[in-house]
DNA sequence: GGTATTGAGTTTCATTATGCAACTGACTAT
DNA sequence: ATAGTCAGTTGCATAATGAAACTCAATACC
């Protein structure tokens, strides 16, 4: 497998997949979120094997995602909590969901439901332009260099086809 | 390594990961969202083995993601382009992206930026409440059943740990 | 006409990760 | 003294991956 690691590519989405682009991390973080934190829960609730689990929970550590929580002295008993990190990651993880209830569930019969802790209300996820709130549709997007794509990735800019295009529109005597 | 499929899962998140929790979907529809939608292209900008794109671009179609459309008659040759579904799991990726920008990478250096089609402006997703249009605190949340949750699985049922105590404040006399 | 190139895949094979089951070690409850 | 809990390890068969070479079909070059 060789896991091609992506820790180097000048891309978010690669950098993230690093650490969520697997089955099991983000189900642990799942359960983290729904209140479980030790191993033999997770165990328990996933069916995953405790050697896997093991191994997960570690890279989920070492990434900072989750921190291991020191709950009993007399024969050292960890917890796992997520990190600010961590619930950044969840974010992501109703991300998944919001895309599951669409497309797999029938509407109003999405089995698991969000609330406030604070009003009781329930939580409905939906993806929004910071700026103008208005939910963000993916088809009318294009995508084009950021200030922190290195210069020198040349290849990788035959992608911003419609960036560039656009760019040339308005300045049309520098030819890229 | 068996793959444990999750497709029966009831949890939307499972049911995601069946087709998003692996490292080269979501690169695929990635590339797919940047305009590219050849298979050498895929091959080159991924560095992916050309065996396992095969594979993941047959999966990606037979999911509804991606659709093949043939292009040339002459040898046969096939584009492959986002479907509606495909697109709304894009959406997801908008998730990774906001992620991996906030931990990998330097504030105001992100390596990529998106911009709205129409007005040409930049686009910042944010995960927000759909009614009350403010930004999600995944700290903040708790989950509950829902609507189509199998009644019989009283096993899961166990994680809903603070739905449930909520609840039994409200109805005290029902003890579940 | 013969050779090279492009596009889209297969095939082969060594390397890794996974799932499963059994085992260890430290303690606690009966 | 025996059974049970919690958090892991260890060992092994199996399945997925990555790399490189190979197959077709057709067009482009000379």
């Amino acid at each position: 497998m060789e896991k091609t690691s992506f820790s180097s590519s000048p891309c978010s989405i690669a950098r993230s997949l690093d650490v969520l682009g697997d089955w099991w991390n983000p189900l642990i973080i799942r359960e983290c979120l729904y209140g479980v934190h030790r191993f033999d829960e997770y165990q328990k609730h996933l069916g995953i094997g405790r050697n896997i689990l093991t191994r997960r929970l570690k890279q989920l550590v070492g990434e900072g995602l989750l921190e291991r929580r020191l709950y009993q002295e007399k024969p050292q008993r960890y917890e796992y909590h997520l990190t600010e990190k961590g619930y950044d990651a969840a974010r992501v993880l109703l991300g998944f969901m919001s895309f599951g209830e669409k497309w797999y569930f029938d509407s109003g019969k999405d089995p698991i439901r969000l609330y406030d802790r604070d009003s009781g209300a329930q939580v409905v996820p939906l993806l929004v332009d910071a700026a103008t709130k208005k939910p963000i549709d993916p088809q009318k997007l294009y995508a084009g260099p950021g200030p922190g794509f290195p210069e020198s990735d040349v290849v990788r800019r035959e992608r911003f086809d419609e960036f560039f295009r656009r760019k040339s529109e308005v300045e049309p005597n520098k030819t890229t």
